[in-house]
DNA sequence: GAGTTAATTGAAATTTAATCTCAATTTCAA
DNA sequence: TTGAAATTGAGATTAAATTTCAATTAACTC
């Protein structure tokens, strides 16, 4: 199981697999979507289980400097997140007209940016690759 | 001069090329690096021009509608932008620790996104590749 | 089990970028 | 010059995210 490896984090760092970690653990991988922390926190706080806004915050970014957890983007209304592991990485074409979501996953691309940030001595930790445009369907109106 | 394009821009819209809206665009087009839009408010205040902050926004925003500026992301601080009319397209590394901003371009990378739209029949329009991680300065400390 | 230490929690306060409000001002066409 | 419409700016507001800090909990030692 995943928590093992977020357990495993948390105590290479001294730090508690608690409850509240445990429930904001179990609800992002029992969703296999893109999310924002306050539906996360709606969420959790829906199934009962006690813990605040700041917990699931907090449990948020331990998340994601376990690598568990990536963020995708941030949004006018707040960052988007979605839960990495056991997932592919991919990328996304969106349609401007009827925003239809692509994905797709070019591994040359990948080793193109590997290559580019090795030439900048930068460390790339993720991305974001939007392609934005028309769809075949609403390409062909056009 | 751009600053036509913005004044046709505007009139299109039944607005006004006021002195506030120059003195934005053209500290803006005085500068050719990213920039963020409190040091642009300051710049705008340091130079002697009256402009409030609220109008620092607003135009700015005209300016991202009427094609001129873009909008690169969205740090821990706030949006990052720059002109680009004039400018050769590229794409952004983003150090999530000190948001410097590196610039990159290749040309593999453009030509493989035009093969994956091919295939996909989708009609690519503009795209935002950003890379996301440590500087060289900051990946040392880690 | 008791005692100790350090981590954790949550409610509320805080921070901060960005937007909104609205009365006063400016613009411009007629 | 006049009047309708756009614009401005100071301050209020919004909202995501973080921080504060006293109370609680967990884990370790003896």
């Amino acid at each position: 199981m995943e928590i093992g490896i977020f357990s495993e984090f948390l105590s290479g760092r001294g730090l508690k697999l608690t409850n509240q970690r445990v429930a904001v653990f179990n609800e992002i991988f029992a969703f296999h979507r893109h999310f924002e922390p306050e539906s996360l926190y709606l969420k959790i706080k829906d199934s009962g289980i006690k813990a605040s806004r700041a917990s699931v915050y907090r449990t948020l970014n331990l998340l994601v400097e376990s690598g568990l957890v990536e963020k995708i983007t941030r949004t006018e209304k707040g960052n988007v997140y979605e839960h990495t592991y056991g997932h592919e990485h991919h990328d996304h074409m969106v349609c401007e007209v009827c925003d239809e979501i692509i994905e797709f996953y070019s591994e040359k691309i990948e080793k193109l940016q590997d290559e580019i940030c090795r030439m900048n001595n930068f460390r790339g930790v993720s991305h974001t690759l939007e392609i934005r445009g028309y769809c075949e369907k609403c390409g062909r109106k056009r």
